[in-house]
DNA sequence: AAACTGTTTGACAAAATTGTTAATAACTAT
DNA sequence: ATAGTTATTAACAATTTTGTCAAACAGTTT
């Protein structure tokens, strides 16, 4: 008898929901699809996670905790000097995103268009972004002061951050055929974007 | 006898439908709803459009000349010197984005997950967009041997512009809530916007 | 006014999608 | 083996959504 990994019903439909959702959204998703995809009936869905809803909020569920784990890993070590944390930070960043390419997609798609879903959400972690962000604005600030860095405003310089290393996710589809040759080898072309981000920030902060 | 406009059935079914597909996508987008928002029943829009991929795709050629212009406008003017015609070209695509908000997600999500339709629209600018980049290259790597800038790669420094100036609008009800205060008024944070997104970008290709 | 044209509607049909159930199969523990 | 539990299926029901149609309506031309 080999080692046949015998994986149930229930993590199959699971794995396939996940795919579908994910590329496809909420609406776009069919119970139908993500059935064949498991290699079951469709009443099987219906057994484990009783409706098409239910079976997407296990996916929110997973989705929201990695995005957490994603915002924390961005974070940073707050013993680093800032410039440090913030390239750090931004690298981290990046990996996540790499390891998980079509979170941010469904992220922006699914969730922050339904408002009582991400305000529940926002509410946990307002004051503890708010704290990272003064944190993070009295250091850059005392940098500053120090003629380190540049006078910087940190929320601005999230977004850039945010901006430089999620949209790539987002529109792959449309960058990777109009940079043709540039992108042919993907993992060499997000190494190349890691570093960019980076160098585009350090510039930004950095005196001249 | 007052200026009534009577705007015809037919026009209104369009404007409901498209504010309908750009919020919540084709997938998402009910035909009912377009109707009642446009003040008619529902038989009209088969009437004039007869299905709702036909409603859908008349949405979208509209997106899509959109797009084109707003690609055309982010080119900028040839003639100008290259580091004048990027600073304009980055705030001309800004505008645009402000203009027209709902559009980049639009386009990420209904366009570009549909192979079919989006490599027939990429066939059609490709040549096009090569063209500009070798322009831009070529300029960008004679300013470099005259000392004038850094070197750079304008695929890499174009998926910046757009990474900077399109993501705040794919981002927006994301950024929101967590930028609170600092986006209290809008108009004031996309100036605001526009004059990072340039400055980051400027930072990156002036010699230091 | 009658005939003609395009517009609008409500009721209905068709299709697609989700959800249910009763019967059966497979497995587990006595 | 047998009783009991869980898993699975096929057929079916319900719901939602899209699409059709004949009849009524409104404006225009003769």
């Amino acid at each position: 008898m080999t080692e046949i990994e015998k994986i149930s019903s229930e993590q199959l439909i699971l794995e396939a929901a996940e795919q579908e959702f994910l590329t496809k959204g909420y609406d776009g998703a069919r119970t139908i699809s993500i059935a064949q995809k498991a290699g079951v009936t469709h009443a099987m869905l219906h057994y484990y996670y009783r409706t098409k809803r239910q079976l997407f909020e296990c996916i929110l569920a997973k989705t929201i905790s990695t995005v957490k784990e994603t915002m924390l890993a961005a974070m940073g070590d707050p013993d680093m000097p800032l410039v440090e944390r913030l390239k750090d930070g931004i690298a981290s960043h990046f990996d996540h995103m790499v390891a998980n390419p079509l979170l941010p997609r469904f992220f922006l798609n699914e969730i922050i268009s339904r408002p009582e879903l991400y305000s529940l959400l926002y509410e946990r972690v307002a004051s503890f972004i708010r704290e990272f962000f003064a944190d993070l604005q009295s250091e850059a600030d005392a940098a500053a002061e120090r003629g380190e860095i540049e006078k910087i405003d940190i929320p601005m310089l999230i977004i850039s951050i945010m901006s430089l290393n999620i949209f790539p996710f987002v529109a792959y589809h449309f960058i990777e055929p109009v940079m043709g040759t540039i992108i042919a080898d993907r993992e060499i072309f997000l190494e190349e974007r890691k570093a960019e981000n980076i160098e585009l920030i350090m510039r930004r902060i950095i005196k001249h």
